[in-house]
DNA sequence: GCGTTAAGAGACGATGTGGTCTCTTAATCG
DNA sequence: CGATTAAGAGACCACATCGTCTCTTAACGC
Protein backbone atom coordinates (compact mmCIF):
# COMPACT_ATOMS: atom_id res chain seq x y z
CA UNK A 1 0.00 0.00 0.00
CA UNK A 2 2.64 2.79 1.08
CA UNK A 3 5.44 1.30 -2.32
CA UNK A 4 6.96 3.99 -3.61
CA UNK A 5 6.42 2.50 -7.07
CA UNK A 6 2.64 3.08 -7.25
CA UNK A 7 2.42 6.16 -5.13
CA UNK A 8 2.29 9.00 -7.23
CA UNK A 9 0.98 11.89 -5.65
CA UNK A 10 -2.70 12.66 -6.80
CA UNK A 11 -4.45 16.39 -7.02
CA UNK A 12 -7.70 17.85 -7.92
CA UNK A 13 -10.21 15.65 -9.93
CA UNK A 14 -8.70 12.26 -9.40
CA UNK A 15 -7.92 13.03 -6.04
CA UNK A 16 -11.26 14.53 -5.22
CA UNK A 17 -12.85 11.27 -6.73
CA UNK A 18 -11.35 8.71 -4.43
CA UNK A 19 -12.20 11.62 -1.47
CA UNK A 20 -15.92 10.69 -2.33
CA UNK A 21 -15.73 7.06 -2.82
CA UNK A 22 -13.99 6.64 0.62
CA UNK A 23 -16.56 8.78 2.05
CA UNK A 24 -18.93 6.49 0.58
CA UNK A 25 -17.85 3.15 2.09
CA UNK A 26 -16.80 4.58 5.08
CA UNK A 27 -20.73 5.95 5.65
CA UNK A 28 -21.44 2.43 4.50
CA UNK A 29 -19.39 0.97 6.97
CA UNK A 30 -19.98 3.00 9.98
CA UNK A 31 -22.87 5.46 9.63
CA UNK A 32 -23.27 8.91 9.34
CA UNK A 33 -22.25 9.69 12.96
CA UNK A 34 -19.14 6.83 12.65
CA UNK A 35 -17.85 8.86 9.58
CA UNK A 36 -14.83 10.51 10.90
CA UNK A 37 -11.98 13.10 8.92
CA UNK A 38 -9.31 10.90 9.63
CA UNK A 39 -11.17 7.72 8.94
CA UNK A 40 -11.88 9.17 5.14
CA UNK A 41 -8.33 10.41 5.09
CA UNK A 42 -7.00 7.19 5.74
CA UNK A 43 -9.04 5.55 3.17
CA UNK A 44 -9.01 7.74 0.59
CA UNK A 45 -4.67 7.32 1.23
CA UNK A 46 -4.21 11.17 2.34
CA UNK A 47 -4.28 13.29 5.34
CA UNK A 48 -6.44 15.30 6.92
CA UNK A 49 -5.11 18.41 5.49
CA UNK A 50 -6.70 18.22 2.16
CA UNK A 51 -10.00 17.55 3.30
CA UNK A 52 -10.09 20.40 6.07
CA UNK A 53 -9.02 22.83 3.47
CA UNK A 54 -11.84 21.98 1.11
CA UNK A 55 -14.73 21.25 3.61
CA UNK A 56 -15.37 22.98 6.76
CA UNK A 57 -16.28 19.56 8.63
CA UNK A 58 -17.87 16.21 7.76
CA UNK A 59 -21.41 17.51 7.40
CA UNK A 60 -20.16 19.53 4.22
CA UNK A 61 -18.32 16.67 3.17
CA UNK A 62 -21.02 14.12 2.80
CA UNK A 63 -23.56 16.71 1.33
CA UNK A 64 -21.36 17.00 -1.32
CA UNK A 65 -20.72 13.16 -1.60
CA UNK A 66 -24.45 13.17 -1.81
CA UNK A 67 -24.21 15.69 -4.68
CA UNK A 68 -21.16 14.44 -6.76
CA UNK A 69 -20.08 11.00 -5.39
CA UNK A 70 -22.64 8.61 -6.20
CA UNK A 71 -22.26 6.80 -9.43
CA UNK A 72 -24.66 8.12 -12.20
CA UNK A 73 -27.90 6.60 -13.45
CA UNK A 74 -27.99 4.85 -17.13
CA UNK A 75 -30.87 4.84 -18.94
CA UNK A 76 -31.52 2.66 -21.63
CA UNK A 77 -34.11 2.91 -24.17
CA UNK A 78 -37.39 1.19 -24.91
CA UNK A 79 -36.27 -2.12 -26.63
CA UNK A 80 -39.61 -3.41 -27.63
CA UNK A 81 -39.87 -5.63 -24.51
CA UNK A 82 -40.66 -4.10 -21.41
CA UNK A 83 -40.21 -7.03 -19.61
CA UNK A 84 -36.71 -7.04 -20.35
CA UNK A 85 -35.94 -3.32 -20.11
CA UNK A 86 -37.77 -3.68 -16.69
CA UNK A 87 -36.05 -6.24 -15.46
CA UNK A 88 -32.55 -4.13 -16.40
CA UNK A 89 -33.69 -1.70 -15.00
CA UNK A 90 -34.24 -3.09 -11.84
CA UNK A 91 -31.07 -5.33 -11.68
CA UNK A 92 -29.22 -2.04 -12.34
CA UNK A 93 -30.89 -0.74 -8.94
CA UNK A 94 -29.67 -4.09 -7.09
CA UNK A 95 -26.14 -4.05 -8.37
CA UNK A 96 -26.04 -0.25 -6.92
CA UNK A 97 -27.71 -1.14 -3.45
CA UNK A 98 -24.89 -3.91 -3.94
CA UNK A 99 -22.76 -1.36 -4.12
CA UNK A 100 -20.80 1.21 -1.47
CA UNK A 101 -23.32 3.62 -2.74
CA UNK A 102 -25.87 1.00 -1.03
CA UNK A 103 -24.43 0.99 2.09
CA UNK A 104 -24.31 4.65 2.12
CA UNK A 105 -27.66 5.05 1.36
CA UNK A 106 -29.00 3.23 4.47
CA UNK A 107 -26.72 5.32 6.33
CA UNK A 108 -28.19 8.17 4.89
CA UNK A 109 -32.02 6.98 5.21
CA UNK A 110 -31.61 7.20 9.05
CA UNK A 111 -29.84 10.64 9.36
CA UNK A 112 -32.64 12.59 7.03
CA UNK A 113 -35.15 13.45 9.27
CA UNK A 114 -32.07 15.07 11.50
CA UNK A 115 -30.89 16.42 7.77
CA UNK A 116 -33.37 16.90 5.51
CA UNK A 117 -31.38 18.71 3.03
CA UNK A 118 -30.08 15.46 2.63
CA UNK A 119 -33.17 13.83 1.81
CA UNK A 120 -33.23 16.52 -1.16
CA UNK A 121 -30.10 15.53 -2.01
CA UNK A 122 -30.78 12.06 -2.25
CA UNK A 123 -34.35 12.36 -3.71
CA UNK A 124 -32.36 14.46 -6.57
CA UNK A 125 -29.61 12.11 -7.80
CA UNK A 126 -30.93 8.98 -6.86
CA UNK A 127 -34.57 8.86 -6.70
CA UNK A 128 -35.55 11.27 -9.62
CA UNK A 129 -33.01 10.37 -12.28
CA UNK A 130 -34.28 6.53 -11.62
CA UNK A 131 -37.95 7.71 -11.80
CA UNK A 132 -37.67 9.62 -15.39
CA UNK A 133 -35.63 6.47 -16.69
CA UNK A 134 -38.24 4.69 -15.69
CA UNK A 135 -41.34 6.58 -16.44
CA UNK A 136 -40.19 7.64 -20.23
CA UNK A 137 -39.39 3.50 -20.67
CA UNK A 138 -42.92 3.53 -19.77
CA UNK A 139 -44.24 5.38 -21.75
CA UNK A 140 -43.04 4.14 -24.78
CA UNK A 141 -44.08 0.28 -23.80
CA UNK A 142 -47.37 2.22 -23.71
CA UNK A 143 -47.35 3.79 -26.49
CA UNK A 144 -46.34 0.17 -28.14
CA UNK A 145 -49.37 -1.39 -26.21
CA UNK A 146 -47.35 -3.63 -23.87
CA UNK A 147 -48.89 -1.76 -20.46
CA UNK A 148 -51.93 0.20 -20.00
CA UNK A 149 -51.24 4.01 -20.36
CA UNK A 150 -53.11 5.05 -17.31
CA UNK A 151 -50.90 3.40 -15.17
CA UNK A 152 -47.24 5.38 -16.24
CA UNK A 153 -47.75 8.42 -14.42
CA UNK A 154 -49.01 7.18 -11.42
CA UNK A 155 -47.49 5.82 -8.24
CA UNK A 156 -47.74 2.23 -9.77
CA UNK A 157 -44.34 2.75 -11.50
CA UNK A 158 -42.21 3.20 -8.89
CA UNK A 159 -43.39 0.26 -7.21
CA UNK A 160 -40.64 -2.11 -7.93
CA UNK A 161 -37.72 0.33 -7.02
CA UNK A 162 -39.49 1.12 -3.76
CA UNK A 163 -39.79 -2.89 -2.63
CA UNK A 164 -36.33 -3.27 -4.18
CA UNK A 165 -35.02 -0.79 -1.92
CA UNK A 166 -36.69 -1.80 1.25
CA UNK A 167 -36.15 -5.36 0.96
CA UNK A 168 -32.11 -4.37 0.69
CA UNK A 169 -32.93 -2.23 3.93
CA UNK A 170 -34.16 -5.25 6.10
CA UNK A 171 -32.48 -8.47 4.58
CA UNK A 172 -29.22 -6.45 2.94
CA UNK A 173 -27.16 -7.65 0.07
CA UNK A 174 -26.85 -8.52 -2.78
CA UNK A 175 -30.53 -9.20 -3.47
CA UNK A 176 -31.22 -12.85 -5.33
CA UNK A 177 -32.20 -12.48 -8.82
CA UNK A 178 -35.19 -14.31 -7.98
CA UNK A 179 -36.55 -11.70 -5.79
CA UNK A 180 -36.07 -9.53 -8.53
CA UNK A 181 -37.91 -11.82 -11.12
CA UNK A 182 -40.62 -11.65 -8.85
CA UNK A 183 -41.39 -8.35 -7.67
CA UNK A 184 -41.38 -8.00 -11.64
CA UNK A 185 -43.58 -10.73 -12.46
CA UNK A 186 -46.05 -11.01 -9.85
CA UNK A 187 -46.38 -7.32 -8.47
CA UNK A 188 -45.22 -4.60 -11.08
CA UNK A 189 -46.02 -6.36 -14.98
CA UNK A 190 -49.86 -7.15 -13.73
CA UNK A 191 -50.84 -3.66 -12.21
CA UNK A 192 -48.80 -2.24 -14.89
CA UNK A 193 -51.02 -4.14 -17.93
CA UNK A 194 -53.89 -3.92 -15.79
CA UNK A 195 -56.56 -1.53 -16.23
CA UNK A 196 -56.25 0.62 -12.65
CA UNK A 197 -59.74 -1.32 -10.90
CA UNK A 198 -61.34 1.60 -9.95
CA UNK A 199 -62.16 4.74 -11.87
CA UNK A 200 -61.63 8.23 -10.44
CA UNK A 201 -58.51 10.02 -9.91
CA UNK A 202 -55.61 8.42 -9.99
CA UNK A 203 -52.72 10.36 -11.14
CA UNK A 204 -50.30 12.76 -8.65
CA UNK A 205 -52.33 15.33 -8.96
CA UNK A 206 -54.60 13.16 -6.39
CA UNK A 207 -58.22 14.85 -5.01
CA UNK A 208 -58.33 13.34 -1.78
CA UNK A 209 -61.71 15.33 -1.54
CA UNK A 210 -63.42 12.71 -3.99
CA UNK A 211 -62.14 9.65 -2.93
CA UNK A 212 -62.28 6.51 -5.51
CA UNK A 213 -63.67 4.36 -2.23
CA UNK A 214 -65.99 5.46 0.49
CA UNK A 215 -63.37 6.02 3.37
CA UNK A 216 -63.75 4.52 7.05
CA UNK A 217 -63.68 7.27 9.52
CA UNK A 218 -60.65 6.35 11.69
CA UNK A 219 -61.07 5.34 14.91
CA UNK B 1 -46.15 12.47 31.37
CA UNK B 2 -45.49 11.11 34.82
CA UNK B 3 -46.80 13.97 36.68
CA UNK B 4 -49.18 11.89 38.47
CA UNK B 5 -47.22 11.31 41.55
CA UNK B 6 -44.52 14.40 41.17
CA UNK B 7 -41.28 13.48 42.36
CA UNK B 8 -41.89 9.99 43.50
CA UNK B 9 -38.94 7.66 43.62
CA UNK B 10 -39.72 4.52 40.94
CA UNK B 11 -38.60 1.14 41.37
CA UNK B 12 -38.86 -2.26 39.41
CA UNK B 13 -41.21 -2.09 36.49
CA UNK B 14 -42.62 0.64 36.89
CA UNK B 15 -38.88 2.53 36.08
CA UNK B 16 -37.73 -0.14 33.90
CA UNK B 17 -40.75 0.77 31.06
CA UNK B 18 -39.57 4.54 31.37
CA UNK B 19 -36.35 3.51 30.78
CA UNK B 20 -37.37 1.50 27.63
CA UNK B 21 -39.34 4.65 26.90
CA UNK B 22 -36.56 6.61 27.56
CA UNK B 23 -34.46 4.53 25.18
CA UNK B 24 -36.78 4.62 22.26
CA UNK B 25 -37.22 8.51 22.32
CA UNK B 26 -33.45 8.68 22.24
CA UNK B 27 -32.75 6.32 19.51
CA UNK B 28 -35.44 8.36 17.39
CA UNK B 29 -34.02 11.36 18.03
CA UNK B 30 -30.24 11.02 18.37
CA UNK B 31 -30.09 7.76 16.11
CA UNK B 32 -28.52 4.52 17.57
CA UNK B 33 -24.50 6.25 17.54
CA UNK B 34 -26.21 9.11 19.24
CA UNK B 35 -27.45 7.08 22.63
CA UNK B 36 -26.09 7.71 25.39
CA UNK B 37 -26.20 6.24 28.73
CA UNK B 38 -26.36 9.70 30.33
CA UNK B 39 -28.53 10.52 27.90
CA UNK B 40 -31.23 7.80 28.50
CA UNK B 41 -30.71 8.65 31.95
CA UNK B 42 -31.54 12.11 31.69
CA UNK B 43 -34.72 11.64 29.57
CA UNK B 44 -35.79 8.76 31.65
CA UNK B 45 -35.46 10.75 34.77
CA UNK B 46 -32.98 8.72 37.01
CA UNK B 47 -29.39 8.03 36.88
CA UNK B 48 -26.85 6.56 35.55
CA UNK B 49 -26.51 3.87 38.52
CA UNK B 50 -29.65 2.42 38.10
CA UNK B 51 -28.61 1.68 34.06
CA UNK B 52 -25.58 0.13 34.67
CA UNK B 53 -26.79 -1.82 37.53
CA UNK B 54 -29.27 -3.36 35.09
CA UNK B 55 -27.25 -3.58 31.52
CA UNK B 56 -23.22 -3.47 30.46
CA UNK B 57 -23.74 -1.10 28.19
CA UNK B 58 -25.93 0.95 25.56
CA UNK B 59 -25.56 -2.06 23.26
CA UNK B 60 -27.44 -4.42 26.31
CA UNK B 61 -29.42 -1.84 26.43
CA UNK B 62 -31.15 -1.41 22.91
CA UNK B 63 -31.18 -5.04 22.78
CA UNK B 64 -33.20 -5.41 25.56
CA UNK B 65 -35.34 -2.31 24.74
CA UNK B 66 -35.79 -3.80 20.99
CA UNK B 67 -37.25 -7.42 22.86
CA UNK B 68 -39.39 -5.24 25.98
CA UNK B 69 -40.48 -2.05 25.43
CA UNK B 70 -41.74 -1.63 21.38
CA UNK B 71 -45.51 -1.75 21.94
CA UNK B 72 -47.52 -4.58 21.21
CA UNK B 73 -49.39 -5.85 18.03
CA UNK B 74 -53.27 -5.87 18.20
CA UNK B 75 -54.68 -8.04 15.93
CA UNK B 76 -58.51 -8.14 15.43
CA UNK B 77 -60.02 -10.77 13.29
CA UNK B 78 -62.00 -10.88 10.58
CA UNK B 79 -65.04 -8.44 10.14
CA UNK B 80 -66.46 -9.72 6.50
CA UNK B 81 -65.16 -6.97 5.56
CA UNK B 82 -61.49 -7.62 4.01
CA UNK B 83 -60.81 -3.69 3.32
CA UNK B 84 -62.11 -2.31 6.43
CA UNK B 85 -59.89 -4.61 8.07
CA UNK B 86 -56.52 -4.32 6.22
CA UNK B 87 -57.06 -0.79 6.20
CA UNK B 88 -57.48 -0.98 9.99
CA UNK B 89 -54.15 -2.65 9.91
CA UNK B 90 -52.49 -0.75 7.74
CA UNK B 91 -53.43 2.57 10.31
CA UNK B 92 -51.86 0.47 12.95
CA UNK B 93 -48.89 0.20 11.39
CA UNK B 94 -49.07 4.23 10.46
CA UNK B 95 -50.09 5.47 13.80
CA UNK B 96 -46.66 2.84 15.29
CA UNK B 97 -44.82 4.50 12.91
CA UNK B 98 -45.70 8.19 13.78
CA UNK B 99 -44.64 6.95 17.46
CA UNK B 100 -41.48 6.94 18.68
CA UNK B 101 -40.97 3.19 18.27
CA UNK B 102 -41.41 4.29 14.24
CA UNK B 103 -38.02 6.64 14.55
CA UNK B 104 -35.96 3.88 16.83
CA UNK B 105 -36.64 1.72 13.85
CA UNK B 106 -35.16 4.14 11.16
CA UNK B 107 -32.01 4.09 13.71
CA UNK B 108 -31.89 0.97 13.94
CA UNK B 109 -32.00 -0.35 10.56
CA UNK B 110 -29.18 1.60 9.82
CA UNK B 111 -27.44 -0.77 11.98
CA UNK B 112 -28.84 -4.19 10.98
CA UNK B 113 -25.91 -4.97 8.83
CA UNK B 114 -23.36 -4.37 11.58
CA UNK B 115 -25.76 -5.83 14.71
CA UNK B 116 -27.38 -8.97 12.99
CA UNK B 117 -29.35 -9.85 16.30
CA UNK B 118 -31.10 -6.24 16.28
CA UNK B 119 -32.67 -7.30 13.12
CA UNK B 120 -33.45 -10.93 14.38
CA UNK B 121 -35.32 -9.00 17.30
CA UNK B 122 -36.69 -6.87 15.11
CA UNK B 123 -37.89 -9.28 12.71
CA UNK B 124 -38.90 -11.32 16.05
CA UNK B 125 -41.25 -8.27 17.55
CA UNK B 126 -42.12 -6.24 14.91
CA UNK B 127 -42.30 -8.25 11.16
CA UNK B 128 -43.22 -11.57 12.57
CA UNK B 129 -46.35 -10.90 14.88
CA UNK B 130 -47.57 -8.36 12.18
CA UNK B 131 -47.50 -11.29 9.56
CA UNK B 132 -49.30 -13.64 11.63
CA UNK B 133 -51.94 -11.30 11.69
CA UNK B 134 -52.07 -10.44 8.67
CA UNK B 135 -51.97 -13.93 6.96
CA UNK B 136 -54.99 -14.90 9.68
CA UNK B 137 -57.15 -12.48 8.69
CA UNK B 138 -56.59 -13.10 5.17
CA UNK B 139 -56.98 -17.37 5.46
CA UNK B 140 -60.55 -15.95 6.77
CA UNK B 141 -61.02 -13.77 4.09
CA UNK B 142 -60.44 -16.42 1.31
CA UNK B 143 -62.22 -19.14 2.91
CA UNK B 144 -65.44 -16.63 2.92
CA UNK B 145 -64.11 -15.72 -0.53
CA UNK B 146 -62.80 -12.30 -0.88
CA UNK B 147 -59.63 -12.45 -1.34
CA UNK B 148 -57.89 -15.33 -3.94
CA UNK B 149 -56.82 -18.32 -1.82
CA UNK B 150 -53.59 -18.53 -3.83
CA UNK B 151 -52.57 -15.00 -2.33
CA UNK B 152 -52.20 -15.95 0.63
CA UNK B 153 -49.20 -17.49 1.74
CA UNK B 154 -47.52 -15.69 -0.55
CA UNK B 155 -45.08 -12.35 -0.51
CA UNK B 156 -47.91 -10.32 -1.89
CA UNK B 157 -49.39 -10.37 1.62
CA UNK B 158 -46.60 -8.15 2.92
CA UNK B 159 -46.72 -5.60 0.39
CA UNK B 160 -49.43 -3.16 2.20
CA UNK B 161 -46.58 -2.96 4.62
CA UNK B 162 -43.62 -2.47 3.31
CA UNK B 163 -44.82 0.02 0.72
CA UNK B 164 -45.76 1.88 3.90
CA UNK B 165 -42.67 1.41 5.57
CA UNK B 166 -40.22 2.26 3.22
CA UNK B 167 -42.66 5.54 2.34
CA UNK B 168 -42.41 6.50 6.40
CA UNK B 169 -38.51 6.12 5.90
CA UNK B 170 -38.29 8.42 2.99
CA UNK B 171 -40.79 10.73 3.63
CA UNK B 172 -41.36 10.57 7.43
CA UNK B 173 -44.33 10.39 9.43
CA UNK B 174 -47.13 11.69 9.76
CA UNK B 175 -48.58 8.93 6.89
CA UNK B 176 -51.27 11.19 5.08
CA UNK B 177 -54.44 8.90 4.80
CA UNK B 178 -54.39 8.89 1.75
CA UNK B 179 -51.53 7.17 0.76
CA UNK B 180 -52.60 3.97 2.96
CA UNK B 181 -56.22 4.35 0.65
CA UNK B 182 -54.31 4.28 -2.34
CA UNK B 183 -51.89 1.24 -1.44
CA UNK B 184 -54.56 -0.55 -0.22
CA UNK B 185 -57.16 -0.15 -3.14
CA UNK B 186 -54.77 0.35 -5.91
CA UNK B 187 -51.95 -2.29 -5.27
CA UNK B 188 -52.83 -4.75 -2.47
CA UNK B 189 -56.50 -5.46 -3.37
CA UNK B 190 -56.15 -5.80 -6.66
CA UNK B 191 -53.12 -8.54 -6.63
CA UNK B 192 -54.97 -10.60 -3.64
CA UNK B 193 -58.18 -10.26 -5.26
CA UNK B 194 -56.87 -11.23 -8.52
CA UNK B 195 -55.66 -15.29 -9.88
CA UNK B 196 -52.28 -15.02 -9.35
CA UNK B 197 -50.96 -14.27 -13.66
CA UNK B 198 -49.31 -16.70 -13.99
CA UNK B 199 -49.39 -20.69 -13.03
CA UNK B 200 -46.26 -22.12 -11.47
CA UNK B 201 -44.56 -22.11 -8.19
CA UNK B 202 -45.39 -19.09 -6.53
CA UNK B 203 -45.51 -20.02 -2.94
CA UNK B 204 -42.93 -19.55 -0.04
CA UNK B 205 -41.35 -22.95 -1.22
CA UNK B 206 -40.42 -21.59 -4.39
CA UNK B 207 -38.28 -23.26 -6.61
CA UNK B 208 -35.95 -21.47 -8.87
CA UNK B 209 -34.99 -24.11 -10.91
CA UNK B 210 -37.91 -24.38 -12.63
CA UNK B 211 -39.05 -20.45 -13.07
CA UNK B 212 -42.68 -19.32 -14.37
CA UNK B 213 -40.71 -16.86 -16.85
CA UNK B 214 -38.02 -18.31 -19.17
CA UNK B 215 -34.80 -15.69 -17.21
CA UNK B 216 -33.05 -13.35 -18.87
CA UNK B 217 -29.38 -14.24 -18.21
CA UNK B 218 -27.60 -11.35 -16.64
CA UNK B 219 -25.23 -8.97 -18.40
C1' DG C 1 14.74 23.85 -14.59
C1' DC C 2 12.84 26.85 -10.84
C1' DG C 3 9.33 28.52 -8.05
C1' DT C 4 4.77 27.84 -6.36
C1' DT C 5 1.19 25.14 -4.73
C1' DA C 6 -0.69 21.70 -2.26
C1' DA C 7 -0.43 16.53 -0.99
C1' DG C 8 0.82 13.09 2.53
C1' DA C 9 1.92 12.21 7.23
C1' DG C 10 1.33 12.91 11.78
C1' DA C 11 2.11 15.71 16.37
C1' DC C 12 -0.56 18.35 19.53
C1' DG C 13 -3.72 20.57 22.93
C1' DA C 14 -8.68 21.18 23.64
C1' DT C 15 -12.86 19.04 24.15
C1' DG C 16 -16.40 15.74 25.02
C1' DT C 17 -17.86 11.45 26.58
C1' DG C 18 -17.77 6.68 28.82
C1' DG C 19 -17.92 3.98 32.72
C1' DT C 20 -16.96 3.92 37.83
C1' DC C 21 -17.68 5.45 42.38
C1' DT C 22 -19.62 8.03 46.25
C1' DC C 23 -23.27 9.78 48.94
C1' DT C 24 -27.82 10.79 50.51
C1' DT C 25 -32.40 9.27 51.10
C1' DA C 26 -36.89 7.17 49.49
C1' DA C 27 -39.13 2.78 49.13
C1' DT C 28 -39.78 -1.80 50.71
C1' DC C 29 -39.61 -5.80 53.95
C1' DG C 30 -39.66 -8.38 58.26
C1' DC D 1 -40.60 0.70 63.16
C1' DG D 2 -35.74 -0.37 62.27
C1' DA D 3 -32.97 -2.62 58.58
C1' DT D 4 -31.99 -3.21 53.94
C1' DT D 5 -32.07 -2.24 49.22
C1' DA D 6 -31.62 0.55 45.47
C1' DA D 7 -32.93 5.24 43.27
C1' DG D 8 -31.37 9.91 42.06
C1' DA D 9 -27.65 13.03 41.45
C1' DG D 10 -23.29 14.04 40.08
C1' DA D 11 -17.98 14.07 40.80
C1' DC D 12 -14.17 11.99 38.65
C1' DC D 13 -10.50 10.07 35.66
C1' DA D 14 -9.29 7.66 31.53
C1' DC D 15 -9.60 7.78 26.87
C1' DA D 16 -10.84 8.73 22.22
C1' DT D 17 -11.37 12.07 18.85
C1' DC D 18 -11.62 16.73 16.85
C1' DG D 19 -9.65 20.45 14.33
C1' DT D 20 -5.21 22.92 13.89
C1' DC D 21 -0.60 23.18 12.74
C1' DT D 22 4.00 21.87 11.08
C1' DC D 23 7.08 19.82 7.87
C1' DT D 24 8.77 17.60 3.85
C1' DT D 25 8.43 16.91 -0.93
C1' DA D 26 5.82 15.63 -5.26
C1' DA D 27 3.25 17.78 -8.98
C1' DC D 28 2.39 21.53 -11.90
C1' DG D 29 2.94 26.35 -14.43
C1' DC D 30 6.02 29.29 -16.81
Amino acid sequence: MTGTEGRSRRRGDRLLAQIYAATLTELADHGYAGVTMAGVAARAGTGKGPLYRRWPGKDALIADTVRHGLPATSSPGYSGDVRADLLGLLRQLADGLASPGGGAMRALLGETHRRPELMSALREKVFEPRGQALRALLREAAAAGEIHPAAVETHLADLGHRLLMFRFLTEGAPIPDHIIIEILDDVLLPLLRAEPHVPGPWSPSKDPSTPAHPDTPRP
